[in-house]
RNA sequence: GGGAGCAUAGCUCAGUUGGUUUAGAGCAUCUCGUUUACACCGAGAGGGUCCGCGGUUCGAACCCGUGUGCUCCCA
């Protein structure tokens, strides 16, 4: 079979993984052998791939594939998240759209929608998946709403209930006024922005007419104030403490009163305390039994409670209050003040502090176990500097609201009464079972879901059934999971809250190790995002480049525990690689065509040694850098070695002479090594790598299954050998280059050595690499001719053409500069007394060799040189 | 405000307990070369105050202190 002329993705990749499914090679059952089970962090079901799941999956596939092939039994579970809150925004703007708003329907209603929508876009990237390569056993594809694990959240919804674990309370949360829903701490992304400090001056309800100055960035909310707090030592202030002020505009009295929490120096050192709107003034407030008037709608706008500004938005009244302010002689001065502001991760909506009724897990004893596990590396993370990062959030958890005012999720299983009494069961006929005293009542569910991460905390147990059939087959064969691949971003959302779902009800940690995947970021260093819009198309590269070259781009620039700085570079990168690969491919198949079955010739022999040696050595050292999580480096490694070693110097060491015959033996050798190396590449490029693997010869079976070969011992000598003829070759190239010896004009070279049998082996191989017509021993100089010096051996090459020696003395001298600078290092140590009492012996013994070498190096330049 | 991390070639990064030839790789740059696998290529070269300062040590890119700059997390 003749090769194309350029290698072509599309078609190829289409074809095997078409062939890698039909032959169930994904698909895993519980066997004999050991598991590697891997579970996707699941997409939301609307979303689509981009730059962060495609580096994300490429490693999980490298992993699961490399698993594969070293003989365990891998299970790389898919499937996807229903995402409460990101889908049901975009299913009302979809209706939008339409016209239809989300409160002309009822509930069902908008579900309906909803699974329309989930069936239409949902799974998408699940799709886009397959196109990467990624060898996901889709027999197992998963949905956090699939019936058994609706069911199963509900169960644990009222089994945490039942243990205590699980409250209603009313407390500040963060409330999204476009969503109209909770958040919790983690849904709110704080963002630094350029606001205005408003200094407002409130008149005391004395006889003479008395000020006192407040500073705040929020003068819209001065109708919800009910105190003014100062520090108890503030001299400025302590004959006001007791007195009441005016709130502007109104005739409403509020006290000043006094709490060390009040920094002195901050603003004026007076605080207008609005317990509704305000997470600190709240506490402030309880704490001194404050009234809370709220004065804000769900949707942000102003309320009723307020004299003022009733029925818009708070944003444009702070634009409106100020001039009211001013007209009143309230405002005092406006300074530029920068400051934190939270904004809601779905919808951006700025986040409102406010008093509501919710649902909330208590999370103090869910984390001991948890925080444990990770601390004492039962689970390790990679890189280890985020067991920092678990520990100071597990050390200062707070407690998990888990309900959001959606209807797209798992709702939550409460029902009340006329007089507001809570029953918590899996249904409504449990609830009438466990609690009699409801028979014959009119109950109401909780309209309230659940946040999403309360299912995704269950997936690597319910995926395995491992709660709606506890202690199945599959649950104990393939929990705890191998390795969690995901981005550290959601440590928090996702990872910590795993854990603890695992030990809550299995008992034991939910997977072994945590890889912690960088934040891809573009050129410039910005977080690659869609709202951004910097963020490539996906799908366009893997068309112009393939699968292999997008992934071979990914993970070369992805160093572990770092972020990648996307660039369509390393892409051509790989594009390129993929070029050599085949090539190399091609030069193979055409020797095919003049196999001769002679003898090995000598050379030969110990070239397919030392690539032996190196192979070996190689993969000793991925081994080593994969158990490590080094991902990137084992590329690179794998990378060099198939471009360097094994095409640029192997097979030209081997390459028979223009026209001449080909070895059998060696032939034969040669496609093994390089299906070896196809073997080592397959995890990182799948889809090449087998297609050439079938190209080489007759295959029994596909390499995707191929189990590597294992271990073998590496040859040091034959390694060294090595290093030494590509040293003599490239120091002889180098002297051809700089005295402008054409390519085509052959030298007549002169070694000068002690010792010529290494040199005997690899004569055939040195003359061919560079262009030598002859290779001759000699042991006194030869005449003008090009000297160079390596180690302790001298080379004399002979050309035609006249020498310059100019050139030639000032690189020797060069040279000779360089040699007795570094001796002068090696000396000034030696010397030192406190050295050589201190020093270990073998550093000693390592400092006289470095003496003795470079004094006969600098012996040998001094000899060429005095010969010029 | 509290915490974590980073700073090595133009760029992206290695550099394992301090000593392994006065710091390594890939990409980019420059020179030469169209020799039948590959110009999506080959051969070669240049390029570094290891962020600044101080300290520990016989010896520091590596350990300690400090300053500067950047990033992330939490409030």
């Amino acid at each position: 079979m003749e090769l194309s002329k350029n290698y072509i993705p599309g078609e190829v990749e289409t074809k095997w993984y078409a062939h890698w499914i039909k032959n169930g090679y994904f698909h895993s059952t519980p066997n004999e052998k050991k598991a590697y089970t891997v579970v996707i962090p699941p997409p939301n079901v609307t979303g689509v791939l981009h730059m962060g799941h495609c580096l994300n999956n490429t490693i999980q596939d490298i992993l699961v594939r490399r698993a594969r092939m070293q003989g365990f039994n891998p299970c790389w579970v898919p499937g996807t998240d229903h995402a409460s809150i990101a889908t049901e925004a975009k299913v009302v703007a979809m209706l939008r759209e339409r016209g239809i708003s989300k409160s002309s329907l009822t509930r069902d209603e908008f579900l309906a929608y909803a699974w329309e929508w989930k069936e239409k876009y949902g799974g998408i990237i699940l799709q886009q998946l397959r196109k990467m390569g990624c060898s996901l056993d889709w027999e197992r594809t998963s949905f956090t709403m699939d019936p058994d694990y609706y069911e199963t959240v509900i169960k644990v919804f009222v089994d945490l209930h039942k243990k205590g674990k699980i409250y209603r309370g009313k407390r500040m949360i963060n409330w999204d006024v476009r969503a109209k829903t909770a958040l919790s701490d983690e849904e709110v992304i704080h963002k630094e922005v350029n606001g205005k400090m408003y200094y407002i001056r409130y008149r005391l309800d004395v006889a003479n007419e008395e000020y006192i100055t407040i500073a705040t960035v929020r003068p819209e909310t001065i109708f919800g104030d009910t105190a003014i707090c100062v520090h108890p030592e503030d001299a400025r202030y302590k004959h006001l403490v007791g007195k009441f002020a005016f709130i502007p505009m109104t005739n409403k009295l509020i006290p000043i009163i006094t709490d060390d929490y009040i920094e002195m120096d901050f603003g004026t050192g007076a605080l207008k305390v609005t317990p509704a709107h305000d997470m600190n003034d709240f506490q402030l407030g309880q704490k001194h039994n404050l009234e809370v008037v709220d004065i804000m709608n769900d949707d942000g706008t102003i309320s009723d409670a307020s004299p003022m500004y009733v029925g818009q938005d708070r944003i444009d009244v702070r634009k409106l209050i100020v001039p009211d302010l001013e007209a009143a002689g309230n405002l005092v001065k406006i300074e530029d003040y920068v400051h934190q502001v939270g904004f809601s991760e779905r919808t951006e909506a700025i986040v409102e502090p406010r008093l509501s009724l919710q649902w909330w897990v208590d999370m103090k004893q869910l984390a001991t176990p948890a925080l444990e596990a990770v601390m004492s590396d039962e689970i390790k993370f990679h890189p280890a500097k985020f067991k920092n990062v678990y520990r100071h959030w597990m050390d200062n958890i707070k407690d998990w609201c888990i309900s959001r005012q959606l209807w797209w999720g798992h709702r939550i299983p409460a029902w009340y009464d006329a007089e507001g009494n809570v029953y918590v069961e899996t249904s409504l006929e449990k609830v009438y079972e466990t609690y009699p005293e409801t028979k014959g009542k009119n109950l109401h569910q909780d309209s309230d879901c659940l946040d999403t991460w309360f299912s995704s905390w269950l997936w690597p147990i319910e995926v395995f059934k491992g709660m709606s059939n506890p202690g199945n087959e599959e649950i104990n064969y393939y929990y705890p999971t191998s390795t969690l691949v995901t981005a550290p971003e959601i440590i928090f959302f996702w990872v910590a809250r795993m854990i603890m779902a695992g030990e809550e009800y299995m008992g034991k940690i939910p997977f072994k190790d945590v890889y912690f995947t960088g934040i891809v970021r573009d050129k410039q260093g910005k977080k690659m995002s869609k709202s951004l819009g910097n963020s490539p198309d996906l799908l366009g590269l893997i068309d112009q480049f393939g699968a292999d070259a997008v992934r071979f781009g990914i993970m070369i620039a992805s160093p572990a525990g770092n972020d990648l700085l996307f660039d369509e570079s390393t892409i051509e990168q790989g594009k390129n690689f993929n070029n050599k690969l085949w090539n190399a491919a091609k030069l193979l198949k055409m020797w095919e065509t003049r196999i001769e079955d002679t003898a090995v010739p000598e050379d030969a022999g110990f070239a397919m040694d030392w690539f032996q040696a190196k192979l070996s050595n190689t993969q000793n050292t991925v081994d080593e850098l994969l158990k490590e999580f080094r991902l990137s480096e084992a590329l690179k490694v794998i990378y060099s070695l198939i471009w360097d070693d094994y095409c640029s110097w192997y097979l030209e060491w081997i390459k028979p002479g223009f026209e001449q015959p080909m070895n059998k033996k060696v032939y034969e050798n040669t496609i093994e090594f390089y299906d070896a190396l196809l073997q080592l590449l397959h995890p990182f490029m799948p889809f090449i790598t087998e297609e050439i693997h079938h190209a080489l010869k007759t295959q029994t079976e596909d390499i995707c299954v191929k189990l590597y070969a294992p271990k073998t011992s590496v040859n040091e000598q034959v390694l060294k050998a090595g290093e030494l003829l590509q040293n003599v070759i490239s120091t002889l190239r180098d002297a051809r280059n700089k005295n402008q010896i054409k390519p085509k004009d052959a030298i007549e070279l002169f070694i000068q050595t002690a010792h010529n049998a290494p040199y005997q082996t690899i004569q055939n191989i040195l003359a061919k690499q560079i262009n030598a017509a002859t290779i001759q021993f000699t042991t006194t100089a030869i005449g003008s001719s090009i000297v160079v010096a390596l180690e302790k051996d001298k080379f004399y090459l002979v050309a035609d053409q006249a020498i310059d020696t100019v050139s030639l003395k000032e690189n020797l001298l060069k040279d000779l500069a360089h040699q007795q600078g570094f001796l002068v290092s090696v000396d000034k140590k030696l010397s030192n007394v406190k050295f050589v009492q201190n020093a270990k012996p073998e550093v000693l013994a390592i400092e006289q060799k470095k003496k003795a070498d470079a004094l006969a190096r600098i012996q040998t330049i001094e000899e060429s040189l005095s010969q010029l």
